[in-house]
DNA sequence: TGGTGTTATGATACCGGTGTCAATTACTGT
DNA sequence: ACAGTAATTGACACCGGTATCATAACACCA
């Protein structure tokens, strides 16, 4: 008779997935009114509520995505775009993201991509129009290309990004500022008697890596203190570049008695580089990094360090993205989009040796 | 007239996207032959193939993947499923998966679940049954629970696991055989002459714990070497709990020369401690971990390690979570599914004191 | 040239949901 | 009691694909 019932009463659930005709058939109401009570419409009877909510619990029924994305229009996915290396940021953000979806009935799909193709932001479009995505988060440096957000746009494509750059388009950005957190390495490092200090900027395609630099040079200036050209020297975001940069830095003329990274994994490079040098940490070197990743406490000396609270970051992005896909920009405006990072002060820190016992 | 050709003719694409009535409006044939065509079934004629072939070039077609997965009953979609705090098993496993994924035209969700959670299989369960994904990708420990196994049995489920245990079902796993590797880590402690050795066990409820105990201390045993149980502790896998077995090891009456950690997450608790404690790595204590994460190369001194071969893994299940997908068994079973780990030796390794210079 | 067996193609139903709009039922106030 | 309005409900088309099966076109051979 009926086999949805009898699949259920045997225990394990096997055969086909109860649709939403079999709820209606089982409720002795229409397919629309099914419908109704699992989108939460008004104008539906208390008595047939309960009666339709009874019989959903019963067959453990759910919608199929596929067919409720095929007469909505969507998806129901969101994506994570990114062009990065560094995992902890993207493990972090993706995180973040994924606390929202899953409750507001999305799943989050990730998409890495190689920065050095040249079809990239092409490829990216081509990607949503043919998943259907409904929205996606982008990940800097990705996320500070203009091109790549004009043909998100000429798509009607819903994103949010995360940027380090400001803009006033709120309700498409979650902005981290870490000018703020670049002035107050600055300070630190100045308050501990620095003078002599080495800089590591980030690859000079990022926009991020040129602001993290005119905001450090400024706040060292007005503290009297002046980077020169050869106490700048240019990573690449990873170890092995950090670890370059230390020994260009600390084999020159004058070294410097601290050094800022623009990145953790830079700043690790760093340390390793002095530690094999015969360099101490901090007592003849004070280093800062910047993200916080997981590493940065766990190596000795621990790394002071720059948290991003990038988690944050990807949430408060999901919740902007779902906004927007539900055409509610109002409410994407409203929801925060400004994040200050915070100054780890760890183990890496120290006054210069000119100004030690 | 013809909006969809203006809208393309216009330079960017506006407006809704060609659907397969607009490809067949346009070459002058039935949905039926283009969904051939798309889908590369035989008995097309070849002037209508490169005709409809055309058109779908012209329109910058790419069909519907909610209508396709509705009328497949099928969703192109796999989920790698997982609840390791292992971050960097985890991105080799995503990159590896995914560099499968796209070009098969599937997409990969993320399935991140809380194993303190007593529902989580149940949870999984749901979650499959709601998303209809085709199938997941299991990665340990939760790819060692039987129960959870069973389930997706249960609701007919493809699914492939990345187990460290050996299991005859070589259709729906991939083996990496950390037997081998921690053998080579025994061998490599006695041959450099190694006699008072700590071990750093993980987690209890994991299988492969167990296992890399057993052969360990066998392997050590068949060397004349005896594990006592003081040298034994017991680890959750994590930095702080390296830390804390680090202590209790080298503040025990007879602390060992080497120390094998189960993971690099705790070896590098544990090179934390020694240099905190003033103990030079590697010429008063030999440490070796397991994962080859990407830290264990970025710390000082390098860290000694066995290399998983994640990314392989991820790629080869899913190639045969593809062909499973695809009810080609026979495939699944001849895609390779065992990886011998590999010891990389670094910096961490030495000879014990008393039999130096 | 006609009969036969392939190959190529299309009409129509269907996958499992939602939107529209008309029909039915339930409340109002007088 | 009854018209008037609001709340409830369902019939049916539709979203964009695929499966089935009947039919049309073609090739082959006697």
């Amino acid at each position: 008779m009926d086999s949805i019932k009898e699949n259920i009463i045997e225990g394990s659930i096997v055969g086909k997935k109860p649709t939403i005709s079999d709820v209606a058939r089982l409720a002795g109401v229409s397919k629309k009114t099914v419908s109704r009570v699992i989108n939460s419409e008004p104008n539906v009877g208390a008595k047939t509520l309960s009666k339709v909510k009874k019989v959903i619990e019963d067959l453990d029924y759910s919608p199929n995505p596929q067919a409720r994305g095929l007469a909505f229009s969507r998806s129901f996915l969101l994506a994570m775009i990114y062009d990065n290396p560094n995992a902890s940021f993207i493990t972090d953000a993706m995180y973040g993201a994924l606390g929202q979806c899953r409750p507001n009935g999305y799943e989050l799909v990730v998409h890495p991509c190689d920065a050095t193709q040249a079809s990239l932001h092409d490829d990216i479009i081509k990607f949503i129009r043919r998943t259907k995505i409904d929205g996606v988060i982008l990940l800097p440096p990705l996320s500070e290309s203009n091109d790549l957000i004009n043909k998100l746009k000429a798509i009607k494509c819903n994103y949010v990004r995360l940027v380090s750059v400001i803009s006033d388009d709120v309700a498409h950005m979650v902005h981290f500022n870490d000018r703020e957190a670049v002035k107050d390495i600055a300070e630190h490092l100045i308050a501990l008697g620095h003078r002599d200090i080495g800089f590591i900027k980030g690859p000079d395609n990022s926009k991020s890596s040129a602001e993290r630099h005119d905001v450090f040079r400024d706040a060292l200036e007005q503290n009297g203190v002046h980077l020169g050209a050869n106490q700048i020297v240019f990573g690449a975001n990873t170890f092995q570049s950090g670890v370059d940069c230390a020994v260009q830095l600390l084999k020159s003329d004058n070294p410097p008695t601290a050094i800022f990274a623009s990145n953790d994994e830079m700043a690790i490079g760093v340390m390793v580089t002095a530690q094999k040098m015969g360099i101490d940490i901090p007592s003849e070197l004070t280093i800062i990094g910047f993200d916080d990743t997981p590493q940065a406490s766990k190596v000795w000396p621990a790394l002071t360090t720059v948290n991003l609270k990038v988690k944050e970051m990807g949430k408060l992005a999901t919740l902007k993205l779902l906004a927007l896909c539900n055409n509610n920009i109002g409410l994407a405006k409203t929801i925060k989009s400004e994040l200050v990072p915070t100054l780890v002060r760890r183990e890496t820190t120290a006054p210069p040796p000119i100004l030690r016992g």
